[in-house]
RNA sequence: GCGAGAGUGGCGGAAUUGGCAGACGCACCAGACUUAGGAUCUGGCACCGUAAGGUAUAGGAGUUCAAGUCUCCUCUCUCGCACCA
């Protein structure tokens, strides 16, 4: 037999084996509990890289480990497989996007077979294939037919570089979260998914998600944003109408003294008298220059314009000049404000500059605030003052008080409001899903009929990087006839944008080849919800709260009968090396394929799991891989140079056991309960490595002449191999195998702990006097706490520091520790 | 500014319920084997001290017989959000 270790070959072997013999294919079973694991899937970018190999591993120590346990694993794989690059590179390379990206798809899949992942490969999907892409297009239909998909113009976010609209959360920093161009506003009519009908649900869940981190679920609440407040009408002076505000500090309105609105809202022009006209206009134009990148990244100096027009404060009746302001945002509440500059900080600012008046109508409890002694607003709870019969009311209170007086009078309404707005879908690009709609000028905008499915994105199409999508510019595809009326119309030639596809691929997986529907029910309901979803921090937002829209619109439909997509969730920390995020920039890259030549995959995914717990960032290290193929070459050794002395072993007969095989069979056990505690309850692979390493210490030391020494030790390797097989597959399936075993290891059982080997015979228990360490005494485990105190009190470590003292108390925490408290 | 998380040897990290701080690994040092070693094996390795012992988990206070762990304050770092009315 061999005697070198040489992962090539026994990688090669076992991964033909999975592949051919079939392994990890998932199929529906009553009988046995199931489990969806599913990593977050890649976008074909060419090759993988670190993340996605700490991603994927441990996802598969979950998967394997499960699947040992009993459990029925679905763990698929795809590939998020639409999106600009694919275009970009077809406009670079004079090529095809779907050339690119499906050979691009071939390369990473050889890839993720040469790790060795656990993946029923029979499920894989590609977000591009029209047999996707297709059922999405229905989604959408049934969407529109639901009013949760609609058109709007409005001033969308747009990548000039990318030639596309920008959702809100692509917009980082002010630039786009591709290409870090400066996004600019543009009019555009533009499709969207009423994702804000699901805002009360979405935020109601984030509170009842337990196996997600707290942080991901802030910041899902954060973006959601609602707040409870008041919308409340100005009455214009010149009596035609009035301004709609929304606040949330109602309890102030008694100190409103002026409006601030937003550039951008409907009555600017309307309220602007003619005297005023130039400098307004100045202003708009101005604020609209500065764009939004200024207006949201900069601390921006507060700006603003007076209209000449004036409201009137509808409690007290006070004259207010209607400004236009740089800090108003249109899009957030109602577009206009009531501004208090005594309680409110860019109220206050803005009072300042434009000279305008204070009127203080909260006072901290035991202080009057004077306005003109004032250097910042009061903006902390009080008693209102100056509010009419509000007056010595507590401003908690008076909240609720102001808000119920305001509806009686018909002033305003209670209202809630959201931070979160509906997702804008259309991109102008080629490389994506085609909107199933046609726009016809008698019958106006018209869906696809369903039977006219899928709208096939055109292959012969001319790939210049200019004029925007290449699909508007397509004749063959833009000019169709009406499927109502039948004169002649547009087809949609916008495209959605590619988180729409992994909203729901989760989901296609339990069916992914069902000809007719998206979804088949009964599966999904056996498969769906995801039992534990693994991927990136950076998804936080986006892709985790469309995806949990999307499910709960599907459910809606009828397609599925789960409220939430993901049960658990694992966001996983960084690779970085040298103290930066890895990038070809910095060139601080390593390259799996040259990793996996170098030490085989086994290395490779046992140093991603063993050098940092998975949450937390993990700092890449050349010689922490050298160590851990050490580690396995240390593991190939031990077994093959025992697997005489194994071939020779019977069974453990537990009852006869020597003392030291007692000791080395409990080192076995208490090992085998150590991983299995790490990786069930805490994903902590790191120290459930750490472990094995320690029982292979103890192995490759122990010796014994005993007569049970060999079955034991057998029992011990047995055991050390079966607990790596979710690490290292390969080296674990091909050990396995030596040991004389003809059923696969991956059909083998996890290995049970024996409650009985894992008790301790003698236990070592710390003597402290006054809570310093003073001695170490082995005792036998049962030993009651009056013969350990005695034991501890008659050390002889332990007595010089009993001279001359009284021992006040002794603490005994039987199996552990005495601390003698002398003084 | 707000929110979340973190801070432990030369390094990555461990300490799960308040009970031996530094498991495991890397690096380093010494030795063995060797023509050779960037292979392998053995031993050492928080800091100060010859030792007994003392000091150490960002810093400071507190609770406790006992604190890396609990409470309060301060500092630093990371991530997210950021004129949200």
């Amino acid at each position: 037999m061999d005697q070198k270790y040489t992962p090539a070959d026994i990688e090669q072997k076992w991964q033909t084996y999975w592949d051919e013999s079939k392994t990890f294919r998932a199929v529906e079973d009553t009988e046995k509990e199931k489990y969806y694991l599913l990593e977050m899937f890649p976008y074909p970018s060419g090759r993988i890289h670190m993340g996605h190999v700490r991603n994927y591993s441990i996802g598969d120590v979950v998967g394997r480990f499960k699947r040992m346990r009993g459990f029925n694993v679905l763990h698929p794989m795809g590939w998020d497989a639409f999106g600009m690059p694919a275009e970009n590179a077809a406009i670079q390379n004079k090529s095809h996007p779907a050339k690119w990206t499906y050979e691009n798809i071939a390369y990473m899949r050889g890839q993720l077979k040469q790790l060795g992942l656990s993946y029923d490969w029979d499920r894989e999907i590609a977000t591009c294939d029209v047999e996707y892409y297709r059922w999405e297009q229905k989604i959408f239909l049934e969407m529109f037919a639901r009013g949760l998909a609609y058109k709007k113009t409005s001033f969308v976010n747009w990548c000039p570089k990318c030639e596309t609209v920008l959702a809100n959360e692509q917009v980082e920093d002010g630039g786009c979260w591709r290409c870090d161009t400066d996004v600019r506003q543009k009019e555009l009519d533009q499709w969207f998914f009423r994702i804000t009908d699901y805002a009360e649900e979405l935020l109601e869940w984030t509170h009842k998600l337990p196996g997600w981190p707290e942080r991901v679920l802030v910041m899902q609440r954060n973006w959601i944003g609602k707040s409870f407040g008041c919308e409340i009408n100005f009455p214009r002076e010149d009596g035609a109408g009035s301004v709609k505000v929304f606040t949330t500090r109602q309890d102030t309105v008694f100190g409103a003294t002026f409006m601030s609105l937003a550039p951008e809202h409907p009555l600017a022009q309307e309220l602007t008298t003619p005297d005023r006209k130039d400098d307004v206009e100045a202003f708009i134009e101005k604020v609209r220059k500065t764009e939004r990148i200024k207006r949201t990244t900069e601390d921006l100096e507060k700006e603003g314009v007076f209209t000449g027009s004036y409201c009137l404060n509808p409690l007290t009746g006070v004259r207010m000049p209607v400004y236009l302001a740089n800090f108003v945002l249109m899009d957030y509440g109602t577009g206009a404000v009531m501004a208090v500059p005594t309680h409110d900080q860019r109220d206050f600012e803005f009072a300042g500059k434009y000279s305008l008046p204070l009127q203080v109508v909260i006072q901290p409890e035991g202080e009057t605030l004077d306005t003109a002694a004032m250097t910042e607003a009061y903006t902390e709870p009080g008693i209102l003052c100056n509010s009419g019969s509000f007056d010595g009311l507590r401003s908690d209170d008076a909240k609720e008080a102001i808000a119920d007086y305001l509806q009686e009078k018909g002033i305003g309404t209670k209202t809630v409001n959201f931070r979160l707005r509906d997702w804008g879908i259309s991109r102008q690009r080629y490389w994506g899903n085609p909107i199933p709609v046609i726009y016809c000028d008698v019958c106006g905008v018209v869906p696809v009929p369903e039977q006219d499915l899928p709208v096939t994105l055109p292959v012969d199409v001319e790939f210049t990087g200019e004029g925007g999508s290449p699909l508007a510019r397509l004749d063959s595809f833009v000019n169709v006839t009406c499927p109502i009326c039948g004169i002649a119309a547009r087809r949609e030639s916008d495209t959605m944008d590619t988180f729409v596809q992994s909203s729901w691929y989760f989901l296609r997986y339990c069916c992914p080849d069902l000809l007719d529907g998206p979804l088949d029910r009964s599966k999904v309901d056996y498969w769906m919800s995801v039992n534990q979803y693994i991927g990136g921090i950076e998804h936080a937002v986006m892709h985790l709260l469309y995806a949990r829209f999307f499910t709960k619109v599907l459910r809606d439909m009828g397609y599925i009968t789960c409220d939430e997509p993901f049960i658990n969730l694992l966001t996983q920390g960084m690779v970085i090396k040298d103290g930066a995020k890895m990038s070809k920039s910095k060139g601080n890259v390593v390259d799996p394929d040259s990793l996996i030549r170098k030490y085989g995959a086994d290395t490779a995914r046992l140093f991603s799991l063993f050098a940092a717990p998975p949450e937390k960032d993990l700092d890449w290290s050349d010689q922490g891989v050298d160590g851990s193929f050490r580690f396995l070459n240390r593991v190939w050794k031990l077994v093959n140079d025992r697997l005489d002395l194994v071939a020779r072993a019977g069974a453990v007969d537990t009852a006869s056991l020597t003392a030291e095989e007692r000791t080395l069979r409990r080192a076995v056990h208490k090992t085998i309960r150590k991983v299995t505690e790490d990786i069930e309850e805490r994903f902590h692979f790191n120290t459930a490595i750490a472990a094995v390493m320690e029982l292979l210490n103890t192995l490759q030391s122990t010796e014994l002449a005993s007569p049970q020494f060999a079955a034991v030790m057998k029992e011990a390797l047995e055991s050390m191999v079966l607990l790596l097989a979710p690490f290292v597959p390969h080296i674990s399936e091909e050990l396995w195998q030596r040991l004389g075993h003809r059923q696969k290891l991956s059909a083998t059982a996890w290995p049970e702990f024996d409650r009985g080997a894992v008790v301790d015979e003698e236990v070592l228990v710390v003597v402290q006097v006054n809570g310093k360490l003073r001695s170490k005494i082995t005792v036998s485990a049962g030993t009651d706490q009056e013969s350990l105190k005695s034991a501890a009190l008659a050390d002889d470590k332990v007595k010089p520091f009993l001279e001359g003292v009284q021992v006040r108390k002794v603490i005994c925490v039987p199996g552990k520790l005495v601390n003698i408290v002398v003084g």
